[in-house]
DNA sequence: TCACAATGAACAA
DNA sequence: TGTTCCTTGTGAC
């Protein structure tokens, strides 16, 4: 997944192509047919994403909620340059017109493609969105429902502040608050919806090095000032993937290592994926553990053994 | 062709 | 703690 960046930028994309239009819904692989029924021609008012959940809240009181789980994507394509004309059936007989695609979702990427607007659907489409202009298929979710209002309420309760929508005071405290009064080992609490939103397995290895922190180190022993900077550190990366679209959370690099990091993924992270590779700081084989069921990745020199003991 | 991993989380026991 | 679900791309054969 998708961590939390992706589905801002998800949010925010669709709420320049989708908001405010009658947007046609359709379940191509016929698992969300009731769903799509449920919500097709009807106006998306809000789009809204809090950590890795996606609120699209049509009229109606109809909220679809989609959780893009750890393969999920969103495959978005637009119609380029004339897409009015582009879309007209006058234009489609003379042949293919330009279409753009967006993948948003375990990998970005951009292209162009000859092929007839709106596309066939590939693959298992769990979800297509569709104006005269702009199509979205979901692929491979972990969750496609629609709710009440009610219903993803209850949902929202349940989930840790958020960054972008959490801002100043309230959310740094309320993170303070939530990573202290557990002693659960500090590398699963961040990766605890309800603790705090959007970071995933990445992320959560990479903020971690980046504070040279023990992961096995129970939350509550960590002092408040070490908390308040994991959030505000949380708060950046956030921002900075929402805007770059990539997790690059190395703060190592002169201007052009972060150009080439943004290109070249093995260059981005200090630890994640980088199993029996030197430390980019100590040199110290980077290891690899399970932890909450997933690969953690840390330097033994860096965050554990070779910590001053404060 | 096939096994397997992947940025996740719910559920059972 | 272990199992299950969702889908696709990759790399080994």
């Amino acid at each position: 997944m998708p961590e939390g960046h992706t589905v801002h930028r998800i949010a925010a994309l669709f709420r320049e192509v989708f908001l405010n239009q009658s947007i046609l819904a359709s379940s191509p692989q016929g698992r969300f047919r009731d769903g799509a029924a449920l919500i097709s021609g009807s106006v998306l008012e809000r789009a809204e994403a809090r950590g890795k959940q996606l609120f699209l809240h049509f009229e109606s009181d109809r909220i679809v909620r989609v959780h893009l789980g750890i393969y999920g994507a969103w495959d978005v394509m637009t119609l380029q340059g004339d897409s009015v004309r582009a879309g007209s059936a006058q234009t489609l007989s003379l042949g293919a017109p330009r279409a753009s695609r967006r993948r948003l979702g375990e990998r970005e990427e951009s292209f162009d493609a000859d092929e007839p607007f709106p596309p066939a659907p590939r693959g298992a489409v769990r979800l297509r969105l569709e104006t005269s202009e702009v199509v979205a298929d979901l692929r491979g979710p972990t969750a496609c429902e629609v709710h009440t209002p009610e219903e993803a309420a209850s949902v929202v309760a349940r989930l840790g502040p958020d960054p972008l929508l959490d801002t100043g005071i309230r959310g740094q405290r309320e993170f303070v608050k939530r990573v202290s009064s557990t002693s659960r080992p500090i590398g699963v609490v961040l990766m605890d919806q309800a603790v705090v939103s959007g970071i995933g397995n990445v992320y959560r290895a990479e903020i971690l090095f980046r504070h040279l922190l023990d992961p096995f180190r129970p939350a509550s022993t960590l002092p408040e000032e070490v908390l308040v900077d994991l959030w505000k550190d949380w708060s950046g990366l956030l921002a900075d993937g929402v805007k770059t679209g990539v997790m690059l959370t190395r703060n190592d690099l002169d201007s052009a290592g972060r150009k080439r990091a943004l290109r070249v993924a093995k260059d981005r992270y200090f630890v994640y994926k980088r199993e029996g590779l030197p430390c980019r700081v100590c040199g110290t084989h980077v290891q690899m553990a399970l932890m909450a069921t997933r690969k953690l990745y840390f330097c033994p020199q860096c965050q554990i053994s070779g910590k001053a003991s404060s």
